[in-house]
DNA sequence: GTGAAAGCGCTAACAT
DNA sequence: ATGTTAGCGCTTTCAC
């Protein structure tokens, strides 16, 4: 299609005198090719400027090739469904080079499923695959089998700071704590907030918000030193439980009105909220689930600060199919995604 | 590659008892097929699941399809060079699927450079077109052209209501101007407003600016129906000029200290905002230029609306290959870009 | 070590 | 209106 493309293997055969068969072998660094050879073909593919076809190639190729995306099983509205349309765009990216992308589901809570989902996948002899690595100790074992095996693997959402990870595709958690706090005290003398905390988190140990609590720690110390922070538990598991606890705390604590949340369900709160409308709670939390949104629409919600998800995968399964196609090493490791601000009038559009 | 995949133009036409050449004839729907042959190839594709093997194809073609990208030329910092990396995007889209992608730049204030660019772009027998409709006269009869030899159209930025276009990529214009005056405001009570506008802007006919003003003035309508709105004239042509008329604007107007601008170059005020570090204006424009976010970052601009023009271009791109090659047709016609709120503490990541 | 040749699935020119 | 066939550029077997 370009004038660059028209140099095809024929034309470097025919220039060194070689065959065919021997440019492929030096071009794909095959066994079984002297060194004078290997030279000559080198030297006429760089002046001629070669380029391979890659549909030749993967015509000619019949090896189906796949990518296993390895992530948490999750049911309608909840965060991880958030990466769903990243992955099918993936899919579309991928499947147009000749790859196949495949997902391996596991329950977040129970890291033997996580480990069966591992296995799976490793089954499978993939081609790269792209995870967050949610449960520590079992996505350290894996990522050595994959070594092992020369498979690439890129992080999304955390990243475990092993060696040998390709790519990084995630928020910078550090400072979306500090953009939450920023956003949350707007410039306003602040002496206390909210921080609405769960109870028994997840224990697996890439829990981002304990990062992004530091960065919201920080800004207040540096920008309200005498600001007060207020640590608010409750149990997800038993909502019936959080009103009574809120309205508790609420009303020991009258002069609090900013509430900050670090995980992805500050729509917990929502029914609080609404039956306080005069407080005119100034409230932030993270990520657009759809019962997040709805709280922002109605107003209850001030303002969210989401990550982009589907980019985050999106841009994993890129970088593994260009890394596996054409063997481009990213150029960036560490992929920081936007942090979008979100308000009830920018929302609709986002 | 895949199991769907494993179905060629052989096995059904050996499934019709037809040859490969009317099998191909009808898949590209080229005439000289009897109408018998033709339903009895479709029912066996639909039956097989027959799906095309791209590769084969494109590596059989050779004919060079080209997409033309019609857009102002423009000096490094300018609006139109946030579009560079989403075209670039957008070619190598493109280009995995055979088509080259191909810019045609004109002066964005002289009609007659519009008019040769689209005339250049005519000339290279495009398979699409993208293009923002700068003139509105021009764009008309140029799209009218571009119908009559079946090639279609898709609008960024913003668009024609002309009959025709395949897609439109762009931000809501109006809410953009909503949601602007929403931030400058933040619920707090607003007596008076200054709205910095550009003195001759330039007079292509498609200014969205006018669009999102009306969005500006209904929100503070609606919510702060007794503020005064103050329009204050410059030229970013005669910059020395500048200073003075801000100066002696906000002289005899202290009361003022929220300012919006709906072009994208609000660091054009910033020189006055810097040397009034004590007033604490809260100034709200648009658009990431270099310029506006290190205004942002230095705090002299509370935030920028940003619109993704190179999200904007990228999906044109993008739908106009699907189009092109598999007869795709956008499952969005209008395509509402977010509007991306930028502060100090997220602009760094975005 | 190297070459020859048979495809991969499709297109397009040429037959019939 | 339909069939035949020679490639497209590359991979891969097999032979030397």
């Amino acid at each position: 299609m370009d004038k660059t493309q028209k140099i095809t293997i024929k034309d470097i055969a025919r220039q060194t005198g070689l065959s065919k068969g021997t440019v492929d072998r030096v071009l794909h660094n095959r066994e079984g090719v002297s060194k004078k050879s290997y030279a000559k073909v080198m030297k006429v593919i760089k002046d001629l400027g070669y380029e391979p076809n890659i549909y030749a190639s993967l015509l000619a190729k019949h090896t189906e090739r796949v990518i296993a995306v390895i992530l948490p099983r999750c049911k309608s509205g909840e965060f991880w469904e958030l990466s769903d349309p990243g992955i099918e765009r993936g899919k579309e990216f991928a499947h147009n080079l000749g790859i196949n992308v495949r997902r391996f589901n596991y329950d977040q809570y129970d890291e033997n499923s996580f480990r069966r989902a591992c296995n799976e996948a490793l089954a499978m002899d993939p081609a790269g695959v792209v995870l967050p690595p949610m449960f520590r100790n079992e996505t350290m074992i894996f990522v050595d089998k994959l070594r092992d095996r020369d498979i690439p693997h890129v992080y999304v959402d955390t990243k475990l700071e092993t060696n040998g990870y390709l790519a990084y595709f995630g928020m910078p958690i550090y400072q979306s704590g500090y953009l939450c706090a920023s956003i949350l005290t707007d410039d306003t003398p602040t002496n206390e907030v909210a921080v609405i905390r769960i109870q028994r988190d997840k224990h697996g140990q890439s829990d981002p918000t304990i990062n992004r609590r530091e960065g919201f720690n920080d800004y207040i110390a540096e920008h309200f030193p005498n600001c007060r922070i207020h640590n608010v538990f409750i149990n997800p598991n038993r909502p019936e439980e959080i009103d009574g606890i809120l309205e508790e705390f609420f009303r020991s604590n009258p002069r609090v009105s900013q509430i900050a949340m670090f995980n992805s369900r500050i729509y917990l709160i929502t029914p609080f909220l609404e039956r306080h409308p005069e407080k005119k709670y100034r409230v932030v939390g993270f990520d657009n689930l759809a019962a997040n949104l709805s709280a922002l629409r109605s107003g209850m919600v001030t303002s969210l600060i989401a990550q982009r998800p589907d980019e985050q995968f999106y841009g994993a399964i890129k970088a593994l199919t260009d890394f596996i196609v054409f063997g481009k090493v990213p150029s960036i490791r560490d992929n920081f995604m936007p942090m979008d601000i979100l308000t009830r009038y920018n929302a609709e559009y986002y």
